[in-house]
DNA sequence: AGCACGCCGACT
DNA sequence: GTCGGCGTGCTC
């Protein structure tokens, strides 16, 4: 069986509805009139029982509307998922809610159905989940927003009328010429972005009734069709996917950087929506640029609907709001959207599925990746996960027939691949972390008026400052870890906890002046580098450089017009961008994905690699990489390097299909935190005892310390969870997680389940 | 999660 | 004499 994407029929899935029952039947109370089954925001896994307002016609009650309830000694805004003719509870006992707060849902049965197979799948409250899935404002009980118009219409004015405004008022004259030049009408999105800031043109105009804002469907700007001739292999991927538009099936279109996998989302899309189906596109956090919601918008005939951690209260509720009432035929948004309410679901696109961002790892721990696979199988509809580097997981599925395998092998026009090369740096004399090399292949690069990026994925000037004389290192107080030093800042932060201090000019521990930075970030290389290059502009790229919202598109900008010969930065810049003029790319230090407590440490590291590479000659000119190792015999590495990507995963597989690791075995992590270790120790302990009285199909191993034990002031324990079958699991899980919350241990530390985690700690 | 109740230290 | 620290327990 499988969970994600199996083809073949599910008996004992989740979302199928055994588990609910288990989940929600209450029996055995006495037998009343009409119970409502709410759920609301609080860490309880069931849902409470009330009675219906005393003033409502129960007829009109329906599962996704919203009431307000008494709650303990407050007021809460809850969500009806079942209407009961009998509780558990007490009629006595049972309040009635105040007053319904919609007249029609919310959220329709089958999205219900969706966001409580995920509460049940992963193990959490379901009044967290299906609350968490409302815009904030909704979640609080407020009413919904008005419909904001969207569309802006010129209104018959004469001729002379426009003319004259010519001198009078600039503004106003080039809106009037510009919507008249986009035949009357216009997307206020467009406009937006067209004039910035003339808020106030825009409503003289209104005032005049030259102009006026509202809702249309006609407006959209016509699909701009395809840039570009396609290639054999994405025709057939297009054929394979529309083959299939009709009902479930999933889908890996293992594609190579510059392969063209977005014409390919673009084309499968415009039939869905020609069907009148939405499309759900989801994509990684630093992916969602403003430049991407353009080119979705220009290419789709669709009202876009975008969704991603940026926006505010308002405009989120809009976005979705225009998602749930089919108003916009796209969704496009990061890991969240995979919530979003979406009616007549014909397709959901998983751009760069292996990316980390999708599973959220915090409170309502879900992957948003293999919630598209399930929420595509409830829809009846194709899903399609689009990556360079596939994940393990995916290219398991794919290699067991459970997704059909499209690749697209060649780039697209004249890009080549970029040519990989390992230098060891064992005994060699480094500049900043830099080998010779690596600063001759610069020099050339640059001499050539080309671009090259110097990539490392550690922010500040270095990870520690250490003391020659005692050996004090820069321990955080807070974590086991290091504080980095940001000397530009001069402070000492800690990256886990944020725990930061200035800078001391001699060692804290014995006054020695003798205090030295010890390896690398990009500050450090940014220091290096211009002072090997001061003739060449540079642009570093990370989270402290990059502090402003939007600074990053100025910076990317800059870099795309050749204004900078030299990049350097961190993860920020390893998707997505084109960088003609970029020919080389240096990636400093490969090493801490090589040999890691971690074992995804190595895939995520190839990954990184690809991604990084692909940066490196996308233009006409070919690429080249060169990867600094210690390392430089480590048998992943080289298949990845000799070989490539694929070759790489088929060996990575076959390790982990030894190991008995994922996605060979399925995990679950039981976490627990507190101020004293031993307090999360015995908590972890009983969950153990529970849990060794096994049927053998479930292994558990702890509880164990967190590989970083201790971290922002709190001691770190975790039990894991590992079986053959993801049945197995959850079962156990299912026996084992509301029992949980009942010890009395548990109201002492903090404490939650990660079904598949990511990161082991 | 909120929000109360409940017992022990330094302040108007 | 009180304000307030966060431990513990409950919410249909």
């Amino acid at each position: 069986m499988s969970y994600f994407g199996g083809t073949e029929n599910e008996t004992d899935d989740p979302h199928a509805d055994k588990f609910f029952t288990k989940l929600s039947t209450g029996c055995g109370g006495a037998v009343t009139g009409l119970i409502l089954r709410l759920a609301l925001p609080a860490p309880v896994f069931d849902l409470f029982d009330y009675l219906p307002p005393a003033d409502v016609d129960p007829a009109l009650l329906r599962p996704g509307q919203r009431l307000m309830v008494p709650f303990g000694r407050s007021r809460r805004c809850a969500l009806l998922v079942e209407l009961a003719t009998r509780s558990s509870v007490p009629t006595s006992r049972l309040k009635a809610a105040y007053r319904l707060l919609d007249e029609q849902p919310l959220l329709d049965e089958e999205h219900l159905g969706f966001l409580r197979w995920a509460a049940a799948y992963y193990h959490h409250p379901q009044g967290d989940v299906l609350m968490s899935a409302l815009p904030v404002r909704l979640r609080k009980g407020k009413a919904p927003l008005t419909p904001r118009p969207d569309q802006l219409f010129l209104l018959p004015v004469a001729e002379d009328v426009i003319a004259g405004l010519e001198r009078r008022a600039p503004r106003q004259f080039e809106v009037l010429c510009w919507l008249r030049a986009q035949g009357g009408n216009a997307r206020l999105d467009d406009f937006r972005q067209r004039f910035p800031g003339a808020r106030h043109a825009l409503d003289a105009l209104r005032k005049k009734g030259w102009v006026e804002t509202g809702m249309g469907e006609t407006a959209l700007s016509p699909a701009r069709p395809a840039p570009h001739k396609l290639e054999p292999e994405q025709r057939q991927a297009i054929a394979a996917v529309s083959a299939r538009l009709d009902e479930y099936a999933a889908f890996l279109l293992d594609g190579v950087t510059g392969s063209g996998k977005t014409e390919v989302y673009f084309q499968i899309a415009e039939q869905v929506l020609a069907q009148g189906r939405s499309v759900l596109l989801l994509v990684p956090e630093i992916s969602l640029t403003p430049q991407l919601v353009r080119r979705v918008r220009s290419r789709l005939a669709t009202r876009v609907a975008v969704m991603h951690s940026g926006l505010g209260e308002g405009e989120r509720e809009q976005a979705w709001q225009m998602a749930r009432r089919g108003e916009a035929r796209l969704v496009l948004g990061t890991r969240s959207a995979v919530l979003a309410p979406m009616p007549d679901l014909g397709l959901v696109l998983v751009d760069e599925e292996h990316d980390p961002s999708y599973k959220q790892q915090e409170g309502f721990r879900y992957s948003a990746r293999d919630m598209a696979l399930v929420r595509a199988r409830r829809a009846d509809c194709p899903v399609l996960l689009g990556s360079a580097t596939p994940s393990l997981e995916s290219l398991k599925n794919a290699r067991a027939n459970r997704y059909h395998w499209l690749r697209l092998t060649r780039r697209a026009g004249k890009a080549r691949a970029p040519q990989m090369q390992v230098l060891d740096v064992r005994n060699q004399v480094l500049a900043g972390g830099m080998s010779g090399p690596v600063l001759q292949a610069l020099e050339q690069t640059l001499e050539q008026g080309r671009q090259a990026m110097v990539f490392l994925n550690r922010r500040g000037f270095a990870p520690v400052l250490s003391c020659y004389e005692c050996g004090w290192l820069s321990d955080c107080p807070r974590c086991d870890a290091r504080q980095t030093l940001h000397r530009r800042r001069g402070r000492l932060i800690c990256h886990h906890c944020g725990n930061e201090r200035p800078l001391p000019k001699v060692c804290p521990a014995c006054q020695s002046p003798e205090l030295h930075p010890l390896g690398q970030g990009t500050e450090q290389l940014e220091t290096i580098l211009r002072e090997h290059f001061p003739a060449h502009p540079l642009i570093r790229i990370d989270r402290d450089s990059v502090s402003r919202k939007g600074s990053l598109d100025n910076l990317l900008a800059e870099v795309k017009q050749g204004r900078a010969g030299l990049l350097v930065g961190t993860q920020m810049l390893a998707k997505g961008h084109h960088f003609p003029n970029l020919t080389l790319v240096v990636m400093v230090d490969v090493d801490s994905g090589l040999y890691s407590a971690d074992f995804r440490s190595a895939e995520r590291m190839a990954q990184l690699i690809v991604q990084v590479a692909g940066r490196a000659g996308r233009g006409e000119q070919p690429g080249r990489v060169l990867l600094q190792t210690r390392f430089p015999d480590h048998p992943l590495l080289r298949t990845l390097v000799e070989q490539d990507y694929a070759a790489f995963a088929e060996e990575a597989l076959a390790e982990r299909k030894t190991a008995g690791l994922p996605p060979f075995t399925h995990q679950a992590l039981i976490r627990a935190d507190a101020l004293q270790a031993e307090t999360a120790e015995a908590f972890l302990e009983q969950a153990a005892r529970q849990l060794t009285a096994d049927d053998g199909q479930v292994m558990v191993w702890g509880p164990v310390p967190a590989p970083m034990h201790k971290r922002a002031g709190r001691y770190r324990m975790q039990l894991l969870l590992q079986a053959d079958e993801r049945a197995a699991l959850q079962t156990r899980l299912h026996g084992l997680i509301p029992a949980l919350g009942k010890l009395p241990e548990a109201t002492r530390v903090r404490w939650s389940v990660d079904v598949d985690p990511l990161d082991l700690y």
